[in-house]
DNA sequence: TGGTAGATCAATCGTGTATCAATTTTACGG
DNA sequence: CCGTAAAATTGATACACGATTGATCTACCA
């Protein structure tokens, strides 16, 4: 029969939203107690409309993560401890959590090399390499491709959180990704001071797709398995 | 296409396609809460009719397994416990996918050794063994150890799905769980036929939980980087 | 009976706009 | 310094519109 197993549609955007925040919460980027920017400013941030904003916050105040108070604002409300209700993948500390952050090390726009796998549209990307930190420790270097397609990035532009400059930036954001864990050596660039290259550490390939059909993001991650590992938590 | 007249037995088509659909679940392929495409491209992409289609996802929703929103589309509604039997096992051939099966190798009640981190609230443990596949390929060897508060396992009540085991024979159902993937070197009592001895390898840590507030099972998996990977998908 | 094709209906989504209600902030008078 | 009222801010609610999508029905074929 037919073996064309078929790729998952789009989710409403208003759940997309929604999980989009809530994985702000969780990395710790919304602290608990926190006010969030007006509806207003904030759907326009968003590139989306009040309305549908809206109904993303009603999703999370059903879940207990918000409180919204009318005349005053949209309150974070941190549930129960870590691993709350939400399925989260990423890379913690030994110990466990670890507030992320990251440092650019380079960013050019190039013709994308043979030894990428295909993805995208275009025959260029941007190459941006970066070093990340949990806590001011450094656990990672790791290489982004992002297709030309989507927009041009500068320097200035990046935030911690990539994904959140694609939204304001460039105007889209990732719907869909998968990772790919594995064992590696740490790339010819890595920076002296995290580590040597060729050391054997950890490997995680990342696919993101926007609402299109083709994956407009590859990243590779090196991780350094002695202070993090890649977590994943199952409800 | 090519409907070739068969012997009278063949399961009806929109059968066949409910259970293509239902396999993508267990595999988790397919997600909680995913949306499938729409209808007419699902369709045409699985070289059917609509009406073909609608009643295989019909049987799907009779089962539980699909939730039906007019005007929205098709989520995908996880059916007791985390998912599909084996939603939590996220090892995939380099080229995607596989079907996993196991093979026993040891299966002994033991006293918990001091190198195992704490869980459960039993002394002892029942310790497992096995060597994991994927269409038949070995990809992994891993060590489970259930606490002995649990129940008592013998090597005939096992089954492919662990988790499935647990349920049928011993009453309960793991609602939660933990990965922690980092790298590691093959154990010294890893089959001859697998791999050496200290061998770098994948290595994942899994704490799993029950309706209990302590982990009721630890594991540890070594998995060959080289034929698999630890594969996470996000929406 | 099972599968295909097409047309039509109904519900939802995303967006935009307007209006009301509750709260906070500011300004003013004493 | 205090109290009150007005102004500004902000969330809540409602409706309209077009596009998307599932639901239903009919006709036809093997």
């Amino acid at each position: 029969m037919a073996p064309a197993p078929e790729n998952p549609g789009p989710l409403p955007k208003y759940v997309q939203l929604a999980e989009l925040l809530i994985r702000d919460i969780d990395t710790g980027r919304l602290m608990d107690g926190e006010r969030l920017p007006p509806e207003r400013q904030m759907a326009t941030d968003l590139h989306t409309s009040v309305g549908t904003l809206r109904k993303a916050l009603r999703v999370m105040e059903h879940k207990g993560l918000l409180r919204r108070v009318q005349g005053s604002g949209n309150y974070i409300q941190r549930k129960g401890g870590p691993g709350g209700t939400y399925a989260m993948f990423r890379l913690e500390l030994l110990s466990g959590g670890g507030l992320p952050s990251a440092k650019v090390i380079d960013l050019a726009p190039l013709e994308k090399p043979d030894d990428l796998p295909v993805f995208g549209t275009a025959s260029r990307a941007t190459r941006i390499r970066r070093e990340r930190f949990l806590n001011d420790t450094a656990i990672a270097v790791e290489e982004i491709w992002l297709d030309a397609g989507m927009g041009e990035l500068s320097r200035a532009m990046l935030s911690d959180s990539l994904y959140q400059t694609y939204l304001q930036r460039l105007g889209f954001w990732v719907t869909r990704a998968e990772d790919r864990v594995s064992i590696g050596t740490l790339p010819d660039w890595t920076p002296v001071h995290f580590g040597t290259p060729g050391t054997p550490c950890g490997y995680i390939e990342r696919y993101s797709w926007a609402d299109r059909p083709q994956a407009i993001e590859f990243s590779r991650t090196w991780f350094d398995p002695t202070r993090a590992s890649y977590v994943q938590r199952l409800r």
